[in-house]
DNA sequence: AAGAGATTAGACCGACGAGTATGATTTCTG
DNA sequence: CAGAAATCATACTCGTCGGTCTAATCTCTT
């Protein structure tokens, strides 16, 4: 059923659309604005969308769901040998990265915004970002234990512990003070050093025989 | 020259916008409702702020202005036999708290959501709140230090983790997941207590660590 | 008591924006 | 190539809302 022309058009409309809402916010965007950047009748864009609120839940949902794939990666196999520093140092600098960049910054004040308006869109937020971040790292975190490399009685809570220390004031210092408050790539990894000497000092093996497989 | 009865409906018509704008957000919020809900004529909300963006304003700064006052509390002596952990136990459960106060959350997303329209008022929000928060626990770390209570060689980063460590998760959870993500008293307590579990462990002044679990 | 300044209720204005209607035109598909 | 679906441009409806105006009434201060 779908004309080349029209899936075309939807993607002028929610690209124009992203800009604009994260940009502005819901509330300053209007119908007309949209519809003049994507070059697109506002018919249309009724069409496609049957309303300015539907339109929005679209681009959210699809931001929201596109960001937490991006910073999916495969974690890396973990064995006896893993160098656990090195490997949570990777995950925690490329998961830093990815929430600091300013359009997740805007998706997530604009969510925030709207948090009493939307409550789903905000809880798929907090579901594909931090939590899932915290599952992928408490799972790491299971296997250093099993493997002997470090002593993690609960991997959910050390998880958790372990995302804010690193993510905590970046995130907040970004929500408050914009995107000029983000901290450079080299004050990112200097960050995510000094979090893993505290998390380390805390979770380091008891020195005994390790129980590899 | 403020006349009485002038005063008193300053104040309603701060106390009804408060509610408002709290709960419903500036854009969701007419002038006319505040005017009816503080029993006031719409003349009037222009008489004493010139529009509503000017009442916002007023209104958003004193609230965060005042909840800044309201965490500072006094700093309790140190000295070479003050309890580390008890000390810091009562100051973290104390600040958590305050934070997560629905007002205070709300204030928070509204904030965050009106960052990009008054960076000002985002600003304030932080240097009156974790900004500030992190200050006096830098202040109680050096004190720590220097009476040979914990090791900390550089008490502003080591704040800053262990405010986050505390705060990260459960602000970030009020923020995208609504005021009934807030844990309970008894939780917050188990939350600062595992906490400090890894923060005493990182930054304990003998090789002796104050480890309870 | 008197009068200046504050307050009130309500109408009013002007702008704006979501959504609809229309009728002509384009663009695919069969 | 025919004709249905999609688009377009534009005008229009309708409600809302910030802000103003007015004329009467109230409430303090002196």
């Amino acid at each position: 059923m779908l004309r080349p022309s029209s899936r075309a058009k939807r993607e002028a409309i929610l690209l124009a659309a992203e800009r604009q809402f994260l940009a502005d916010g819901y509330d300053a965007v209007t119908m007309d604005s949209i519809a003049t950047e994507s070059g697109v009748a506002k018919q249309t864009l009724y069409r496609h969308f049957g309303s300015k609120r539907a339109l929005f839940l679209a681009l959210v949902t699809t931001q929201t769901t596109a960001a937490g794939g991006r910073a999916h990666g495969e974690h890396p196999q973990i064995d006896a040998d893993t160098d656990v520093r090195a490997t949570l140092t990777t995950r925690l600098e490329a998961q830093l990265a990815i929430v600091l960049a300013p359009e997740l910054l805007s998706l997530r004040r604009l969510v925030i915004g709207e948090q009493g308006r939307s409550p789903e869109l905000a809880a798929a937020l907090y579901e594909h970002g931090p939590r899932h971040a915290m599952r992928v790292l408490a799972d790491m975190l299971r296997e250093f234990d099993a493997h002997g490399l470090l002593a993690v009685p609960d991997p959910e809570s050390a998880a958790t512990q372990l995302n804010w220390l690193v993510m905590g004031e970046p995130v907040n210092a970004a929500m408050l003070l914009g995107d000029d408050a983000v901290p450079s790539p080299a004050e990112q990894r200097h960050h995510v050093a000094r979090a893993l000497d505290l998390f380390l000092a805390g979770f380091a093996a008891t020195e005994r025989p390790t129980n590899a497989r």
